[in-house]
Order: structure tokens, then C-alpha cells, then sequence
RNA sequence: GCGGAUAUGGUGGAACUGGUAGACACAACAGACUUAAAAUCUGUUGGGAGUAAUCCCGUGUCGGUUCGAUUCCGACUAUCCGCACCA
């Protein structure tokens, strides 16, 4: 054997050419993103944008799960481009936000310094995995080159409002309902009487329900209040220990931080927010429009959260409403009590002291047991709109304050809280609703009286209470109800459209629906983040700043932290409040309502606003940044974005594949979409959707390990052993027995991996192989790093394959069998690409590699092949093979391996000579021959009828069928016996 | 409680629309080369019976549909993830 080592060579000569081209390519930047104003950009071929999700740079470093993913779509760009498609895969950083200010208060450092440090690690790792990002296209978002634009963005939504009454065609021809226009539109619908006031103060187009005028002088507050950014007094998170309020999306059900676990309150303050509910209804429909995970879908509709339902009114003593939200106004016959939220203001009013401690546990998420309701009587009665019967009205503490309206209707037969809480406070309970019998049966109490043959339905009738439990499915309307008379014998569900059409001629109430989501709350009392564009003058009035005064630049300061505290009493205090020299500014309101910072002879001094965005402002738009990641002329050059959205192929979202784990289901995806939609009413995108195929990588564990006394070991410190067949863990120092814990990866369980020096050991190309290896990419999988021997004597065989002197270049014929193996090779790698099953398209380049390197003379052509369809996976060693020009060589015209074309394979020479036949006897595989391919049916029965095997199965019994089953590898009979 | 996902050899995993279960790889074992080891190459490797041909069992559990089920249906168990007083 010529070669001692072919792992050892390979290895030897990795360690230099993969240093050479990862820095050859970051100074040459061959994937650079073209445009249709660029002169090499060929716009008649079809694209496919592919997307990672936005890093964010910790100082820790690439992490595990990051090259998972990147790896994953770096190999699928660059098949695509390899296939003739103008591919973009780039990648930038999210470099604002709460971790990066936590990690520069840690290291006791700016953050704009950390960031830079960070980002340069993370850079440098990206480029030696080979990556082929355009290095042109590594914005950062906390630059004021790329945060002018989050300005600029948040000024439409400053300056727009939803029209929900619009019905429009969009570009897929669909139509749609509503949609965002300049403000400017409602503005000028309010001053010319085209739109009016209902009674609860709300705006429409003239008619029936709006019929108000609207006063000059109400105008500009209804305008103000419509906006789709808009300052509010709303109920907030406030965590003082990060010194800042979250969205809702950011604090856990345990009413924790999701950032730092900290204790998350309820507190009412002014802070800016998006109205993100305008869109629930589209944000849920155009879920339909996207191929995701069914898991993600789901918990964007959970998050969601619509419901069919209608509000009622009930009169107070004083003549005012009490709104209640009902998803079952069938069972209004039934309510004997109304009970609203502790924060309500009728609860304030009438409870006052004793509802004290009830509001502060509410707020702060502290009930201890959810299933024992404290309530209060208020000593005030309503009016039930049907009967006009006097209807007492409780304080509970398990009316959520922040739902419809903070206040239910309590029908204790039909709903199980409301039961509890009837049984608690001697409350009477009305049957309305006649249950199933087997419902009837199950629950019907103990004793002679409920024995079987006993009317249940009179005794249910009579007291529906001794049944223990709330009857919550549909059923029928018991006759001779108080107020609902007609409804008797009628299914519940009519009976909820008779009782709404009821309510709206009493002007009680109206069929409604409710949202679960909330309104997005947008500021945050932190500085490392975008400041606001927006000044506001003495009287707190509040006006968007000049688009050519953006961006306003973040500005610096040595004491940037925020106020904390443990004091959940404790007010925000704002970091950019401090910056007094920053805080006031001159300013000269333009015609269009904006205000141009800077002296001038009218100029009046503005105060800036203090607050800074969530870190999520920067990555709701990321995307289209990749396209024109220098542009100077807007957010993205028009031209480039409608190429690449693939507008022109009716595409629904922009981005082909999009990347990325689980931990964004509700968060980023839902606030980029939202994002989008806006953007996309305005004219300003060409897609309904950002995000068309949505992928969820799947997690990535470890062992750990720890001692006796429960410490954990680092893993370089820990030794595998074999043990009985039993894997058994030694600590190398100490030699002391360790247990192995698989789990997730993490620094508290030392078990932390670093692909830097993995790939330092094994070499990149055997690294990204073994990473794709795993298993498929959405399932979750240990790391075992000892498993990678494989992959680097697959590559080194390659290697080695590549480099014999004697590789048959001859027109001659080849080895049929051989040629067909190259052929199907082709196709599953192709279609493995496509499905993004990159574990079995390494398997099958493995099956490819082992029967060329077993040939006695493999033929070069094929072997290119193999090199081509490998480039995506191992990209160093095919550009090192190529580049060398011994064996292969680039045509002319070809600067870089990832630039040749993919191979087509031809589906007649897939076609084998001789095929295997399997019989099968009442579905049991009985024999295994082999026939000509061409065989007819009856030549296969008689082959088959002639084999012993299937004689012998056959002896003595009647043959009732005899199927021709089709399968794509071999041919298969089956005999059907009796 | 509700929703989603997963369950296949010693291990990671293949098997596309119901049709050859265990591809590919790791580990293990045996052999070749070597003073020896490593590396490399060759072979064996789901369990059981049999000299063999061959046969039986086997994809979390129980049942169903079918000539035939890892795949479809029903019930259940275990694990992971998400949501959880939303009226």
C-alpha cells in the first residue's frame, strides 16, 4: 500500500489548504449578492433566498447549535447555486439588545466595545466553517448605518393607522380586509365628515353604527390615538431588577423574566406601543400560506388565540354598563351573579380596602393555589338585559384584568370556575342547558334517588347542583326559561346567534370577537438600544422626527446602566434620561408634521424621547437588509427586492428558507411577520409573508459528567471506557468513576462543546459532515465527538480517490453496475438537497465513494461527479482538488469549485439489466430471485412457480390472487393462499 | 388539563405514496500486515433453532383494517417541547 495513512494525509493537508481558502475567500468574497443593477447579474434565472436566523454575538462565542443550522443551509445554497440559482445566504449580526448590555455590565465595559470584540470572534469562526456568506453583507444592527432604517421603519408605523373597513385585492389576488394607510388618509376622512363616531367612541365610515360627528377639535387626539405606534398608559411588566418593562412574549408563566429569571410585576405606565392586535385576524388566516412546522403554526394560533363570543351589557344601580365578554351567550338564561376582575374599576370603587391584597396578588402572579377562588361581594346589583332580574356583582380574584372586557358572566351550571365559585359563596345555580344522558350517568351523585331507570332529567332540572360539576359541552335549551322562552328545545349553538341578534336589538350587547394577544409593547427603559425618533414638545405632545435627520445616533456615554432595584414599587428610570446635554433640542415643526432638528428662526426646543427599543426592532427586517446591505437610498433598493422576494412567481413569502430552533416560535416569527404585513400594506414589500418555508433544527445534547459528591467534571477531563459493553466515564486526574447525565449543553454542565476545536482536530470539512451526520436535522441528537473517525475516513478516501495516477480517462465503455450507482447517486443527493435530508445524502456519496474506491481502475469522469455533487458538504477539499489542476481542473471561466455546475443524471441509465424478484406468500417473503428486467408478468409467475422454496409454500393450497406489486428498486410478487 | 413531537440492533440512524426492516456509520469480534501497537485492508455482527437448505420471533404496549403494517385507524404507556383560570 502506497499510502500509510490516508486519514493522517488528508488531515496533514487540511490543516493548510482550509486555512488558505477561508481567508482567500474572505478578502475575495466570491459569493458576494448580486443585484439587477449589477452588470454579471443575470435576473432570468430563479432564486432562493436562504436565512438563518439573526445571531446574536455572545462573547461566548459560535456555540454547537449555531454551525448545526448554518452548516445545514450552507450546503443548500451552495447545491442550489451549483444548480443554476441565483442563491443569497449572508449573515449579519443582532447586536443590540438586553444580553449584549448584560454581558458589557458583567465585563465592566461599553457595550459598543464588547459587541465589536464579540463580533470579531464570531466573524472569524463563520469564515473558517467555510460559509459562503457575502462578507460585504455582515451589517450589525446596533450601527447607525443599519438602526437609520429601524427609525425610519418606526416612523411608518408612527405614521400610519389600520383602515379595517378596507377590502382590497392583494398580490396574490386574494382579498383581504383591512390595511394599513399614511395617517394622512384618516386625517382627511375625519375633517370631511366621511367618517364618524359610534357610541363607544370608536371611528367608521358613516352609516347606521356611526353616525356621530366628529368635532374639529377631537380630530388630532383621534388621529394620535389611531396610529400604529402610539403612546399609551397601559398595564405593563415592570422588572425592576433589569430596570425595565418586557412584552408580554417575554415573561414566563411564572411571571419571571424570560432574560435573568428576575420577578416580573404589573404596573400602569406610558410607554409606546405597536398594534400588533389590528392584524391578529391576517397574522392567523395567512398562517395557511406557509410551509411550517406544524408545532410553530400551533403556537402562533395559541398565542393568537381568537374566540367567537359577544359582549353584554348589564346595567349598574346608576345607570351605567358593565360590559361582560361571553363565549356562550346561550347560557346568559343562566347567570346569577357577574364577577369582575380586582383591578376593575367597579371593584376599586365598591370593594376598595379588601380588594387591595387581592389586585397585588393578581398583579403579580402569586396565587399559590389556582383551584380556591377568593371572592368579595360589592354590596351593587345590575340588570340581566333578558329578565330584568337584579344580578349581584363580585370581585374575583380569577377574572383576568387584561381580557376582554375584566369582567364575566357567572353561569355556575355551565362553566366549572363559575360553579366553584357559586358553591364558595352560596350563589344559586340555574340549569339552562339539558346535558347528554351519558354525561347525566357519569356524573349523577350517589344514592337510591339517582339509581338507574330514575328521570336524570328531572332530577337535573330540579337541582343541578347535586351533579358536582358544571355541564360545559353543547346541548339543548331547556324549555320555559326566563327570558329565553323561545329558545326551548333549540340547539345551543342557534341558540347563541337568536340571543345575539336579541342583545342587539335590546342595544345589550353584540356578537364579538376576542383576541388572546395583546397589544405589543415597545419600549424599554434601557440603553443599548435604538433611541426613538421621536421629540415632543412642551406639552408632551409627541412628533415624529425628519426623515433626514435620521439616524438619531445612540449617544455615548460612560454611564449607561440602568436603574435597578428590588423594589417592586420602584418607577423606571430611563439610562438616555441622564444624558442632559442630549436630552433638550431645537427643532422647527415642517408641514408635514415633522419636526427638523436644528436651529433656525422659528426653531423651538423639544425634549428627545428616553426610552429605546426592544431588541427585536432590528430583527423584524434583517432580511431585506441582505438584499442591498449597503444601500444608501432606503431600508432596500427597490429593484433588488422585488427580484428577490420572487414577486414574479406569485411568491407568498420572500424568503425561501428560513433556519433556526424552536426558541422563536412566538417571539421573533410573530413580530417579523407583523412587521411585514405593515410594510407590505404600504407598497413598501412585494409579499404578504417574510417567511415562506420555516425549518426548526433540532437541539443538539451532551453528556455530563459528574462525581460523587454531584460536582460536575469538564469533559476534556472525563475518559470513556468500554466496560462489559456497559460505557463507563473515568475521571482522567483523579480516576475516580463518574455518572453520565445526557442532556442539554450548557456552561453550568461543563459539557460545552467548541466547533473551533473540533474542526482544529478533525478539520472543518469532516466537522460539517459529522454535524450533518448526526441524524435528520430537525431531531434532536447527542454529540458524541468519537463518531467523527467516520467522516474523516470517508473524506480521506475521497481524497485519496482523487489523487490516484490511475484513473481511467478512456472512452471505454463503463462497468454497468457502476454507472448506474453513479447515476442514482445523483439523483438522491439532488432530492436529499431539496428535502433537506443532507444525513442521507452523505450516506449515499458514502455508497458512491466505497464502490469507486473497490474498482480496479475508477473511471475519472466519475469521480468528478462524486467531487461535484461533494462541494456543498466538504467546499475545501473540492477547492483544493480542483485548484491544484492535477487530476481535475476548472473550466475556463470558473473562479471557485462552488461555481461548477451540478451533475444531471439520466434516467435511463438508472435502469439495471437484471433485477431482484421478491415473492411474497400471503405477504411473508418467501424467496429472493433474480430475472431479467424486461420479464413480463407471466415469465415472473413462471420463475417464481419453478423456485423449491415457494413450491413447498405452495403444496396442497389454493391460489386466489397473484399481485404485480410495484416498487422502485426491485420487483415483487405476491401470492395470495388459502 | 389542552396542543405538538418522538419511540426501530450495543449506539447514531435508514426504509420516499402500505410491499425485501436494520441502508450508511460508530462500537465490538475475528483475520491479514506489523517485533508490537496505532493506522490500513478483509470478514462477521437483531434474537433464536438447525450441519445445511430453511424456519420461527422481532420496529414502545394492546387491539383493528389488509394478501401484506415501522408506515393507516383506535386505545394506552414513556420521554421531550409549548400553553395553561382567556370565560
Amino acid at each position: 500500500m502506497a499510502e500509510v495513512s490516508k486519514v493522517s494525509d488528508y488531515l496533514a493537508a487540511a490543516k493548510s489548504f482550509e486555512k488558505k481558502w477561508s481567508d482567500k475567500w474572505a478578502k475575495e468574497n466570491p459569493f458576494k449578492t448580486l443585484g439587477p443593477k449589477d452588470k454579471d447579474f443575470d435576473s432570468t434565472k430563479p432564486k432562493k433566498v436562504i436565512l438563518d436566523f439573526f445571531p446574536y454575538p455572545s462573547g461566548a462565542g459560535l456555540h454547537i447549535g449555531h454551525p448545526l443550522g448554518y452548516t445545514a443551509t450552507d450546503i443548500i445554497s451552495r447545491a442550489y447555486r451549483m444548480q443554476g440559482y441565483n442563491v443569497l445566504h449572508s449573515m449579519g449580526f443582532d447586536s443590540f439588545g438586553l444580553p449584549a448590555e448584560q454581558y458589557a455590565i458583567q465585563t465592566g465595559r461599553q457595550p459598543a466595545e464588547t459587541t465589536d470584540e464579540n463580533i470579531k470572534v464570531f466573524t472569524r469562526q463563520l469564515r473558517a466553517l467555510g460559509y459562503d456568506h457575502d462578507e460585504t453583507a455582515r451589517f450589525e444592527s446596533s450601527k447607525p448605518d443599519y438602526y437609520r432604517w429601524t427609525q425610519w421603519l418606526f416612523l411608518k408605523f408612527f405614521n400610519s393607522y389600520y383602515n379595517r373597513f378596507e377590502v382590497w385585492q392583494d398580490k396574490l389576488g386574494s382579498e383581504v380586509i383591512g390595511r394599513a394607510k399614511p395617517i394622512e388618509d384618516l386625517r382627511e376622512k375625519l375633517q370631511s365628515g366621511k367618517w364618524k363616531k359610534d357610541q363607544f367612541g370608536e371611528v367608521g365610515p358613516a352609516g347606521n353604527r356611526y353616525h356621530i360627528d366628529v368635532k374639529k377639535s377631537e380630530i388630532e387626539d383621534l388621529v394620535d390615538a389611531a396610529r400604529l405606534a402610539v403612546i399609551k398608559n397601559v398595564d405593563v411588566n415592570w422588572c425592576p431588577m433589569l430596570g425595565t418593562v418586557l412584552a408580554n412574549e417575554e415573561v414566563t408563566p411564572e411571571g419571571k423574566s424570560e432574560r435573568g429569571d428576575y420577578p416580573v410585576y404589573k404596573k400602569p405606565l406610558k410607554q409606546w406601543v405597536l398594534k400588533i392586535t389590528a392584524y391578529a385576524d391576517r397574522l392567523y388566516d395567512d398562517l395557511k400560506l406557509l410551509d411550517w412546522p406544524k408545532g410553530v403554526m400551533e403556537m402562533q394560533k395559541e398565542w393568537i388565540g381568537p374566540s367567537e363570543g359577544a359582549l353584554v351589557s348589564f346595567k349598574t344601580a346608576d345607570g351605567a354598563k358593565l360590559n361582560v365578554y361571553t363565549t356562550r351567550p346561550d347560557t346568559l338564561p343562566g347567570v346569577t351573579f357577574v364577577a369582575v376582575a380586582p383591578e376593575h374599576p367597579l371593584a376599586v370603587k365598591y370593594a376598595g380596602e379588601a380588594v387591595k391584597k387581592m389586585v397585588s396578588l393578581a398583579r403579580n402572579h402569586a396565587y399559590e393555589d389556582k383551584t380556591t377562588h377568593q371572592g368579595i361581594f360589592t354590596g351593587q346589583y345590575v340588570t340581566h338585559p333578558l329578565t330584568g332580574k337584579k344580578i349581584p356583582v363580585w370581585v374575583g380574584d380569577y377574572v383576568l384584568s387584561g381580557y376582554g372586557e375584566g369582567a364575566v358572566m357567572g353561569v355556575p351550571s355551565h362553566d366549572t370556575r363559575d360553579f366553584d365559585f357559586a358553591k364558595k359563596y352560596d350563589i344559586p345555580i340555574i340549569p339552562v342547558l339539558m346535558p347528554s344522558d351519558e354525561w347525566l350517568d357519569a356524573n349523577a351523585p350517589k344514592g337510591k334517588e339517582y339509581a338507574s331507570g330514575k328521570d336524570l332529567r328531572a332530577l337535573y332540572i330540579k337541582d343541578c347542583a347535586k351533579f358536582g360539576t358544571a355541564f360545559t359541552d353543547d346541548g339543548i335549551m331547556l324549555e320555559g326559561l326566563e327570558g329565553a322562552e323561545d329558545l326551548g328545545g333549540l340547539d345551543n349553538r342557534t341558540a347563541i346567534r337568536k340571543i345575539c341578534e336579541k342583545l342587539e336589538a335590546l342595544g345589550a350587547g353584540a356578537a364579538k370577537k376576542t383576541y388572546r394577544i395583546r397589544d405589543w409593547l415597545f419600549s424599554r427603559q434601557r440603553y443599548w438600544g435604538e433611541p426613538f425618533p421621536i421629540v415632543y414638545d412642551d406639552s408632551g405632545k409627541a412628533y415624529p422626527v425628519s426623515e433626514a435627520d435620521l439616524p438619531i445616533t445612540l449617544p455615548e456615554v460612560t454611564d449607561f446602566k440602568p436603574v435597578t432595584s428590588d423594589d417592586k414599587d420602584a418607577d423606571p428610570v430611563t439610562p438616555l434620561g441622564r444624558v442632559t446635554d442630549w436630552l433638550k433640542v431645537k427643532g422647527t415643526i415642517l408641514p408635514d408634521g415633522s419636526v427638523k432638528l436644528g436651529e433656525g428662526k422659528d426653531a423651538k426646543t423639544f425634549s428627545r424621547d428616553t426610552n429605546t427599543m426592544p431588541n427585536w426592532a432590528g430583527s423584524c427586517w434583517y432580511y431585506m437588509r441582505y438584499i442591498s446591505p449597503n444601500y444608501a437610498g432606503g431600508f432596500v433598493d427597490e429593484a433588488a427586492e422585488k427580484y428577490w422576494s420572487g414577486e414574479r412567481f406569485g411568491a407568498k413569502g420572500s424568503v425561501d428558507l428560513y433556519v433556526g430552533g424552536t426558541e422563536h416560535a412566538v417571539l421573533h416569527l410573530l413580530y417579523a411577520r407583523f412587521w411585514h404585513k405593515v410594510f407590505y400594506d404600504l407598497g413598501l414589500v412585494s409579499t404578504p409573508e417574510p417567511f415562506y418555508k420555516l425549518f426548526n433544527q433540532g437541539m443538539i445534547t451532551a453528556d455530563a459528567y459528574s462525581d460523587s459528591r454531584g460536582f460536575y467534571v469538564e469533559v476534556d477531563k472525563v475518559e470513556e471506557r468500554e466496560e462489559g459493553g456497559v460505557r463507563t466515564a473515568y475521571n482522567k486526574e483523579t480516576g475516580e468513576k463518574l455518572t453520565i447525565n445526557p442532556g442539554k449543553m450548557g456552561k453550568r454542565y461543563k459539557n460545552g462543546v467548541c466547533p473551533e476545536d473540533v474542526c482544529n482536530r478533525h478539520s472543518v470539512d469532516a466537522f460539517r459532515c459529522h454535524m450533518m451526520f448526526l441524524g435528520p436535522l430537525e431531531a434532536t441528537s447527542p454529540w458524541r465527538e468519537t463518531t467523527i473517525v467516520g467522516q474523516e475516513r470517508f473524506i480521506a478516501s475521497v481524497w485519496a480517490l482523487a489523487h490516484r495516477k490511475d484513473l481511467d480517462t478512456s472512452d471505454a465503455p463503463a462497468n454497468k453496475d457502476i454507472e448506474r450507482l453513479v447515476h442514482s447517486t445523483i439523483k438522491e443527493v439532488t432530492e436529499d438537497i431539496k428535502n433537506i435530508r443532507l444525513n442521507t445524502g452523505i450516506s449515499a456519496l458514502m455508497v458512491l465513494t466505497n464502490a469507486l474506491a473497490a474498482e480496479a481502475k475508477p473511471k475519472k469522469e466519475h469521480v468528478e461527479i462524486l467531487l461535484r455533487l461533494m462541494q456543498p458538504y466538504t467546499p475545501f477539499m473540492v477547492e483544493e482538488i480542483y485548484s491544484e489542476g492535477k487530476n481535475f481542473k476548472l473550466p475556463a471561466g470558473v473562479k471557485s469549485a462552488a461555481f461548477l455546475a451540478w451533475p444531471q443524471y439520466d434516467e435511463e441509465k438508472l435502469q439495471a439489466d437484471e433485477v431482484t424478484l421478491v415473492v411474497q406468500i400471503n405477504g411473508k417473503k418467501r424467496a429472493e430471485l433474480i430475472v431479467p428486467a424486461t420479464a413480463t408478468d407471466k415469465e415472473i409467475e413462471a420463475a417464481a412457480m419453478d423456485n423449491e422454496t415457494v413450491k413447498r409454500h405452495l403444496e396442497g393450497k389454493e391460489i386466489r390472487r397473484i399481485l404485480h406489486i410495484p416498487n422502485k428498486t426491485c420487483k415483487v410478487l405476491g401470492i395470495v393462499v388459502g
